[in-house]
DNA sequence: CAGTGAGCGAGCTTCCGCTTGACTT
C-alpha cells in the first residue's frame, strides 16, 4: 500500500496519473458520483430546510467499499475530482463516505492531464470548497423537486399512458422542438424572382470563359421580373467598376462535446450517442483527451506538440499559435478541449473510430494553423438601357492556410443558390464590353427554419445554458424514449417554379420542378409531446421559460461565491412552484388533446382527432351514443394538429382484404407493432415501404413466402411436445421456450443440431436455478 | 405479438449530472 491515495473520477485518467506520480501514490477512480438523493419522499426533508437524504446507490457499493478500505490503510488521501461544481460535490461526498474531514483533507485540481499540471497541483493542495458544494446541492435538489413534483402531475392529468416525465432540461428540449414544428406548420412560403446573367469574356490566356452576375434585387412577381428583362432587350453590357479586396478566414476553435457532436453529425452523419460512444473508445485507448468538456482550451504541452506536427507536415508558414476563448458563459471548463493525445498520430487503425479520430485530429491541428487568405473581386456591370447594375463576384484562394486540413460544416441546407461556392472571375477591365449569353429570372421560395437534428438541438441547448456535456446525448435519448419526440425522415414534395429567360433579345417563359421540404434524421414532436408541452406551458410557465436555467444558474453562482444561502434560494423557488403544483392538481382538467375535424357525411356524427390510451386516433360519434363510436389510429407521420378530414376518413379503410393466396384470405391491418398481413392465422409484419392502405396482393404474397422460409432457416430443431425451439440468432444458437431465451453452454455451441430434449431441459433448469444477475436497469414488466 | 379507446382503483412510473460496463436473439 502506497503512502498516498489519490481519487479521481475517471478510471482512464487514474491510469495516466498513476504513471506520472510514481510509486508513492495509488490513484483510484470513484466512477463519478458515489451518492445520490434517496427516491422515497424525494430524498428531501422540505420542512427541515430542504435537508437532503443521501444514499449510496447499489451499483456504487462496491467501489465505495474498496475506497473505504484503501483510505483506511493509507497515510494521506488526495481528492482530485474535476474542478467544477459536480466535482467539488463528489469530493465532499467522498469525505462523508470515507470518514475524512473536509476541513483538513487535501483537495487538488488540474485542468489537463500533463506532468507539469499534476505536479503543480500536488504542490498546491487546498480544501473542499463548501460554498461550491452547496451550489451543487441546490442544483441537485432543485432538479429533483422539479422532476419529482411535475412528473406525477402529468400522471394525473394526462389521459394517456403512464410513465410520463418532466424536468428542467427535457421539458424545455421538447418545447423547442414543438415550437419549431408549429412555426413550420404556420409558415407561408412566398416566392421572389432572382435574376442571374451569364456573360462570356476572354481570360488572360485569351480563352473564352463564362461567368455569372447577379441582378440588382429580387423581384416580387413574375411581371416585375419580366419588366426588368424587357428593359434589357437590345442592351449593351460593360464593366463599370472593379473592386479587389483581400479577405481572410479563421479556423474554428478545437472541439468541445457539443461542437464535436455537431460536426460528426454534419460531416459523418453520426447521432450524438454514436459520436459519444466512439469518442469514449478513443479516450479509453488513450488516443484523445476527455470527451465530455465545455472548454476550448489547449494545454501548453499540447500547443507545443501541435506546433511541431504542423511544422513537420506543412512547414513553418502554416503554423499560427492561437488561444481560444469560450463564448459560453455557462461553461465550467474543468477539462481541456477534445484533442488528439499525440498530434503526430494522423489516424488510428481501428475502423470504427477512424473517421471520428481524423475529424478531431484535423480540427485540432487546423485550430493552430494560419489564416486562409483570399482575394474577393466584385465587378459592377452597367446595362446601357437600364440604370440598374449587375454584380459579378469571384473569390480566389491566395493561401490555403488551415483550409488545407479542415473547414467547419454548416447547418443550413444547401438547397438554394445561396451557398454556391463563388468561383473565380476572368480578369476584367473597366469599360470592357461583355457578351450576354443569357439572363434568367428564376422563381425562388422562402423556407421556414429547418427542423432540429439531434446535434443542432444540442447546439441550441448549449446556447441556452441548458444541460451539460455529460447529459446532451442522454437527454436526447430520453425525450425520444418517452415518446415526446421522434427522429425520422420526411419525404419532399414536388414544387413547380417559373423561369423567365432572355436570350438573343427574346424572352421566353418555362416551368421546372424541384423537390422541397425533404429532411433526413430530423426531430419531430409527437402529439404526446405537443400536448404535454402545452400543458406544462399553461401551468408551469416559469420552469418552461427558456431563461429559467440561466436565471437559477446565476443564483447557484451566488451560492458558490458565498453571497447567497442555498436553503434560502431553494425556499424562494419552492414556495411559488409548489403552489402551482397544488393548484394544477386541484383545478386542471384532464387533457385529451381533442380537435374537431367536422361531421361524418353518412351519419351526421361528429368526427374528432384526439389522444387515446394507445396513442392518437380519430373517433366518429360519441361514447354516449347508442351506437358505439368508430375508432381509427393515426398513421405514424400524421398528427392531431394537422390531419385533415379527408385524411382522417381514409384511415377507416382498414382492415383490407387483398384476396386469396394459397386458398386463404390475405388481410392487412395496423396493430400494436405496426402494419401487418394476416394469412392462414399467422402474422407477417409489412415492410417499411409497404403502405397497408395501398399495398397489393402481389407484393404481400412473396413476403409471406419469404418470411416463412427465413423462419425455417433460423430453426435448427424443434421439440414439438416440450415446445422447446433450438434457433440460430445473431449471437449464435440458443434455446427458446415461449418468450424466454436461454444461452447454450460453450461446449454445445459447435453442434446444436445434436442436442437432445434431455440436454435442453437440463440447460433450462440450470438457467432457472442460477438466474442471470439483473443489476442496473430493472426489467419493465409491461412493454412500453 | 397484431381485437383496444369508459371509469375505477391498485401499484407502478419520474429528475439531472458524474462515471463505466453488462447485456443483447
Amino acid at each position: 500500500m502506497a503512502k498516498n491515495l489519490v481519487i479521481v473520477e475517471s478510471p482512464a485518467k487514474a491510469k495516466t496519473i498513476e504513471k506520472i506520480l510514481g510509486n508513492d501514490y495509488d490513484v483510484r477512480s470513484c466512477f463519478g458520483h458515489i451518492r445520490d438523493l434517496e427516491k422515497d419522499a424525494m430524498g428531501i426533508d422540505i420542512n427541515n430546510n430542504f435537508k437532503p437524504k443521501y444514499i449510496i446507490p447499489d451499483d456504487k457499493e462496491k467501489v465505495v467499499k474498496e475506497l473505504r478500505k484503501m483510505a483506511k490503510d493509507t497515510d494521506e488521501v488526495w481528492l482530485a475530482t474535476d474542478e467544477d461544481r459536480e466535482g467539488e460535490a463528489i469530493s465532499w461526498h467522498l469525505c462523508e463516505v470515507l470518514g475524512l474531514d473536509p476541513y483538513s483533507t487535501k483537495r487538488i485540481v488540474f485542468h489537463e492531464i500533463t506532468k507539469p499540471a499534476i505536479e503543480r497541483a500536488v504542490q498546491q493542495p487546498r480544501l473542499v470548497n463548501m460554498d461550491l458544494v452547496n451550489a451543487q446541492q441546490a442544483r441537485r435538489i432543485l432538479d429533483r423537486i422539479v422532476g419529482f413534483e411535475l412528473s406525477p402531475v402529468l400522471w394525473r392529468k394526462m389521459s394517456m399512458r403512464n410513465s410520463l416525465s418532466a424536468g428542467r432540461v427535457q421539458s424545455v428540449a421538447v418545447r423547442l422542438i414543438v415550437e419549431r414544428e408549429r412555426e413550420i406548420n404556420a409558415f407561408k412560403s412566398v416566392s421572389t424572382f432572382k435574376v442571374e446573367a451569364y456573360f462570356t469574356a476572354k481570360d488572360i490566356n485569351g480563352k473564352s470563359v463564362t461567368f455569372k452576375a447577379e441582378g440588382p434585387s429580387r423581384f416580387k412577381s413574375a411581371e416585375d421580373a419580366e419588366k426588368f428583362l424587357q428593359q434589357c432587350v437590345g442592351a449593351a453590357y460593360s464593366v463599370r467598376d472593379i473592386q479587389v479586396k483581400p479577405s481572410r478566414k479563421t479556423p474554428a476553435a478545437p472541439f468541445t462535446t457539443s461542437t464535436l457532436q455537431q460536426e460528426a453529425s454534419r460531416k459523418l452523419g453520426y447521432s450524438v450517442s454514436k459520436t459519444m460512444l466512439l469518442a469514449q473508445k478513443l479516450y479509453e485507448s488513450g488516443q484523445i483527451t476527455y470527451m465530455r468538456t465545455d472548454s476550448v482550451n489547449l494545454s501548453e504541452t499540447a500547443m507545443t506538440d501541435l506546433k511541431a506536427a504542423i511544422i513537420k507536415n506543412y512547414g513553418e508558414k502554416y503554423h499560427q499559435e492561437r488561444k481560444f476563448k469560450n463564448k459560453n458563459e455557462s461553461a465550467q471548463e474543468a477539462h481541456e478541449a477534445i484533442r488528439p493525445t499525440y498530434a503526430a498520430n494522423q489516424t488510428v487503425e481501428d475502423s470504427d473510430t477512424k473517421k471520428l479520430y481524423e475529424l478531431i485530429w484535423k480540427r485540432t491541428l487546423a485550430s493552430q494553423m494560419a489564416d486562409a487568405e483570399l482575394e474577393k473581386t466584385t465587378a459592377k456591370i452597367a446595362i446601357s438601357t437600364n440604370p440598374e447594375e449587375l454584380t459579378a463576384s469571384g473569390e480566389v484562394l491566395k493561401f490555403d492556410g488551415f483550409l488545407k486540413l479542415y473547414l467547419e460544416g454548416r447547418d443550413d441546407e444547401d438547397e438554394t443558390d445561396e451557398e454556391e461556392q463563388e468561383g473565380s472571375l476572368p480578369l476584367l477591365a473597366v469599360k470592357q464590353q461583355l457578351d450576354l449569353r443569357e439572363m434568367r429570372a428564376t422563381e425562388r421560395f422562402s423556407r421556414p427554419a429547418p427542423r432540429y437534428t439531434e446535434a443542432s438541438l444540442v447546439k441550441k441547448l448549449e446556447e441556452l445554458g441548458i444541460g451539460r456535456p455529460s447529459t446532451y446525448a442522454p437527454t436526447i435519448t430520453t425525450v425520444q424514449k418517452r415518446g415526446y419526440v421522434e427522429k425520422r425522415d420526411k419525404e419532399g414534395v414536388k414544387r413547380t417554379f417559373r423561369i423567365l429567360t432572355l436570350k438573343k433579345d427574346k424572352i421566353t417563359q418555362a416551368e421546372d420542378q424541384e423537390n422541397t421540404g425533404a429532411e433526413k434524421a430530423k426531430l419531430f414532436p409527437t402529439d404526446l409531446g405537443m400536448i404535454v408541452t402545452d400543458f406544462l406551458n399553461q401551468y408551469f410557465n416559469s420552469v418552461m421559460d427558456y431563461n429559467f436555467t440561466a436565471r437559477i444558474e446565476g443564483e447557484f453562482d451566488e451560492i458558490a461565491s458565498g453571497k447567497k444561502v442555498w436553503n434560502n434560494m431553494l425556499k424562494d423557488f419552492y414556495n411559488p412552484f409548489h403552489k402551482d403544483v397544488e393548484n394544477t392538481l386541484e383545478n386542471a382538467e384532464r387533457v385529451k388533446g381533442e380537435r374537431q375535424l367536422g361531421v361524418d357525411e353518412a351519419t351526421g356524427k361528429p368526427i374528432v382527432a384526439r389522444m387515446g390510451r394507445y396513442g392518437p386516433m380519430i373517433q366518429i360519434g360519441k361514447v354516449e351514443d347508442e351506437e358505439k363510436p368508430r375508432f381509427a389510429k393515426l398513421k405514424p407521420t400524421q398528427s392531431i394538429e394537422t390531419i385533415t378530414l379527408d385524411e382522417a376518413m381514409e384511415l377507416f379503410r382498414l382492415p383490407r382484404n387483398l384476396g386469396q393466396f394459397e386458398d386463404q384470405d390475405v388481410t392487412v391491418n395496423i396493430g400494436r407493432f405496426g402494419p401487418y398481413a394476416q394469412h392462414d392465422k399467422k402474422f407477417y409484419s409489412l415492410k417499411k415501404e409497404m403502405d397497408p392502405y395501398t399495398v397489393e396482393l402481389d407484393e404481400v404474397a412473396p413476403l409471406i413466402a419469404e418470411k416463412r422460409a427465413a423462419k425455417d432457416e433460423r430453426t435448427i430443431k424443434i421439440f414439438e411436445k416440450e415446445k422447446i425451439q433450438v434457433l440460430r440468432g445473431p449471437y449464435g444458437p440458443y434455446l427458446k421456450v415461449g418468450l424466454k431465451n436461454y444461452k447454450l453452454p460453450k461446449e454445445k455451441l459447435e453442434h446444436p443440431e445434436q442436442l437432445t430434449v434431455e440436454e435442453c431441459k437440463a440447460i433450462i433448469e440450470e438457467a432457472k436455478a442460477n438466474p442471470p444477475k439483473k443489476k442496473a436497469p430493472p426489467r419493465k414488466k409491461k412493454a412500453e
